[in-house]
DNA sequence: GTTTAAACGCAACAATATTACAATTAACTA
DNA sequence: TAGTTAATTGTAATATTGTTGCGTTTAAAC
């Protein structure tokens, strides 16, 4: 996490995806990438204030259409912005890990490493995709907890 | 589910709770009950029509503070409640069952039989809760796609 | 350099949610 | 049973989040 990543590495990825490059997706790649949790939509409407509102919404909608990040609502329903780590596809997403709200610091951490366990259900019902949220004290939280 | 009860037995709810016995209150718990799956904020708004806004969102947030009714936010981000049954206790849910999300019908399930798996995560992270949801279809659903 | 589809910015609007305060009423008490 | 009061409701104003339509700009292709 918080890889160096420059921004060719992000050129790449948006000719990849046959998405301009432009200034503002270049900004949004880029807070994204240098943030080891995920990225509430209204710290990037504040951190991007300069760009319009419609137009993070359009880039945001468009990231996740063609696989670069996903969305993830947090406990009180605010939908936070995270880099896929799952080469996912146009279309099809496949970051099927779980998801950890602290309840302190509000953050949403991706543990990408942490697959869900297989879960059956009822007769009749056809899954199709898995979410697990945990909610809880996050490391740097709860340590301070401690003191 | 969809378990014929009376008003008397709302009524008794809300006093147990220290909540005055009211028209409003007493016809969102009916309307809860009479679904077997979660009532939507736009539905519950377009049905309780002649309720004002505010006061639904009081007897919501009331009822969820008191463990009467638990919260539970569809794949789109929007609000659904639905009757606790797991004896939830004033400002203390454990309702930590499987919600299941219609992606054809939008309807939420609360399957409440599903209990979670145990889930360990890395070191460092205190949970407190976990939140399982699936979505797919729904068996009424499925039926009609075989068709 | 020209062309053009894609992306952006702006304005208007819709939906969801919250706050402040005045009016009403369920529940308690005398 | 009437009177009192804190709880609840209604109303208005505002905030936040998200969408749509349209004109302008620009990255990318030729
Ligand atoms: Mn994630
Ligand atoms: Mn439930
Ligand atoms: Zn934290
Ligand atoms: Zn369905």
């Amino acid at each position: 996490m918080a890889q160096t990543l420059h921004n060719f590495h992000f050129e790449d990825l948006l000719t990849r995806h046959h998405l301009k490059k432009t200034a503002p997706r270049l900004r949004v790649l880029s807070m994204m990438s240098s943030r080891n949790t995920a990225t509430s939509q209204p710290d990037l409407e504040s951190v991007m204030n300069d760009i319009d509102r419609v137009t993070l919404y359009r880039i945001l909608s468009a990231f996740e259409e063609k696989g670069i990040i996903h969305k993830v609502f947090d406990l009180n329903g605010t939908a936070n912005y995270a880099l896929c780590t799952s080469n996912c596809d146009e279309g099809h997403h496949h970051d099927e890990h779980l998801h950890f709200n602290c309840t302190n610091c509000k953050n949403v951490y991706c543990l990408n490493d942490m697959q869900l366990p297989a879960i059956n259900l009822p007769a009749g019902f056809e899954p199709q995709a898995f979410t697990l949220y945990a909610s809880g004290l996050c490391p740097k939280c709860s340590k301070k907890a401690v003191k």
